[in-house]
DNA sequence: CCGGGATCGTTCACGTGTTCACAAAGTCGC
DNA sequence: GCGACTTTGTGAACACGTGAACGATCCCGG
């Protein structure tokens, strides 16, 4: 209800707008002109309940017995989500990820147009890909400088990405999203988001693990012959 | 205290162990024999707490005024993560993202080798990339058959991979790795987890944006001209 | 054998996030 | 215009995760 309530949105919060922001989009591009917290809790995967106090830190843009305008919606969160604008983006690492990453046109598409690459490989320095220059790390500065305030993307192996994300900090970067599978330590003004495939296999791993062993055990007294997944220890 | 303490990992706790598991791994190919919480903390990029109240969870393997043998956490780690034994994977979509996947040394290396890809495209399928067969979609049961539980990479476009996530659990897939910007529709014995690169730039864009407006609306007062990234409204 | 110093394991208080439940507030049919 | 119905917005209870504090436990030197 306060003022604070609608200016302070909770990070989880924040974490689940961009995707209602999508649902939102497929909606509105279905000519749907307005949703209920329901369906739309249940496109995004999310609770109900969730849906509208995520949306009442936005302000309140429901109407009742109805629901909510979605092109308004689309808008209002576009605007908080900072999305009005572009944002360049600069990957740093024009190997496998970071040509793939430039190569996806879901990105320059979406307002995070990629304005340049950095590498340390003097025989790719100079190419381009998919229309995207590569340039060398040292250039950084300059490229920040033509930009203004970039996000750095990180796509170099894991022992290079703290030096590089230094130089990105050093040269004005405030938001860096991360590939490599590193811990990074930057200063407290800096935003820092990562993306760590090994993690998230692992992860998946010992849900698995768990599962096998919880069905191994429970069969065990059954007697039958299900438990194939527990060698090799 | 309890046996089920020790059973039950909290979430969070189970989704920072990975983390761990590697700063440990770099620790034992150093000749650190042990660690205190407070040093792997640090390595982590976690409070000391944290790490001992995580650990406290898998048993009572550390040694006060000591620390924790590492190579003994290592071993205790992977075997919790079920990293005992190698979990094949199968990436659908041998495209952009697909490939780069495929060609990602780290992954195999580490006990998720890709044994296969598929993919619709009939101009793909029986090419090889980076050794890995891709085969057409159809022949997924075979190849869950072939090797047992896998694990699947979903590097399809938005639009196919509820089709391809409900084809790979049918035929008996139970954990499922998503990069596509699709919000997905799984049963409850399903574990899915999600990379949503749109979705980390957002936030990462949300943080800069309110970073922005306050400091515009800080400096207004002060009547210099910094706020040049607020137009496009 | 004992005292000092280090570090773990656990308890406790706090903050954050989730979910239910329901009054408030709107629409729509008649 | 009014009453029934729908749906929002939010208060409150609950679950979960975090971090500080501290007793318990262990090593080591004398
Ligand atoms: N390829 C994947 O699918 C994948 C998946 C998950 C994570 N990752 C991670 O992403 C990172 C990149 O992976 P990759 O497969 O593209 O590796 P890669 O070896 O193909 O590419 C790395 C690139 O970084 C460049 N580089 C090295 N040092 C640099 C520096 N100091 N500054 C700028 N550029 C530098 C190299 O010249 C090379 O072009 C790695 O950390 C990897 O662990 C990759
Ligand atoms: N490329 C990136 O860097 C990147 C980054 C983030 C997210 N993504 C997401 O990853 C997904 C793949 O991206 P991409 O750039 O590799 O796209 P892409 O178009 O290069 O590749 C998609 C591949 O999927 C195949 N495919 C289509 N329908 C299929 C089906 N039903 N079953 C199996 N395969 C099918 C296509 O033949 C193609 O080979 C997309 O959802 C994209 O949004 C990509």
């Amino acid at each position: 209800m306060a003022e604070d309530d609608r200016r302070t949105i909770p990070e989880a919060t924040v974490a689940r707008l961009p995707i209602y922001l999508r649902t939102l989009a497929d909606l509105a591009a279905s000519d749907t002109a307005t949703i209920s917290s329901e369906r739309l809790a249940e496109l995004a995967g999310v609770n109900a309940a969730k849906v509208r106090k995520d949306l009442s830190h936005l302000g309140s843009y429901g109407t009742r017995g109805v629901g909510y305008d979605v092109e308004y919606l689309v808008y209002q969160m576009s605007r908080e989500l900072g999305l009005t604008h572009d944002w360049p983006v600069v990957i740093a690492g024009a190997g496998n990820l970071g040509q793939a990453l430039a190569n996806y046109a879901g990105f320059g598409n979406r307002g995070f147009p990629v304005v340049a690459m950095v590498d340390t490989d003097r025989s790719k320095v100079g190419s381009r890909i998919n229309g995207v220059p590569v340039r060398h790390l040292d250039e950084l500065e300059d490229i920040v400088a033509e930009h203004g305030d970039i996000i750095a993307v990180l796509a170099t192996p894991a022992g290079a990405a703290q030096d590089v994300a230094d130089r990105m900090i050093s040269a004005g970067v405030t938001s860096v999203l991360n590939f490599a599978p590193a811990v990074l330590n930057v200063p407290d003004h800096v935003w820092l988001r990562k993306v760590d495939l090994a993690v998230e296999l692992q992860i998946l791993s010992f849900y698995r693990q768990r599962h096998a062993d919880a069905t191994a055990t429970a069969t065990a007294s059954a007697g039958n012959g299900e438990p194939a997944a527990t060698g090799t220890g």
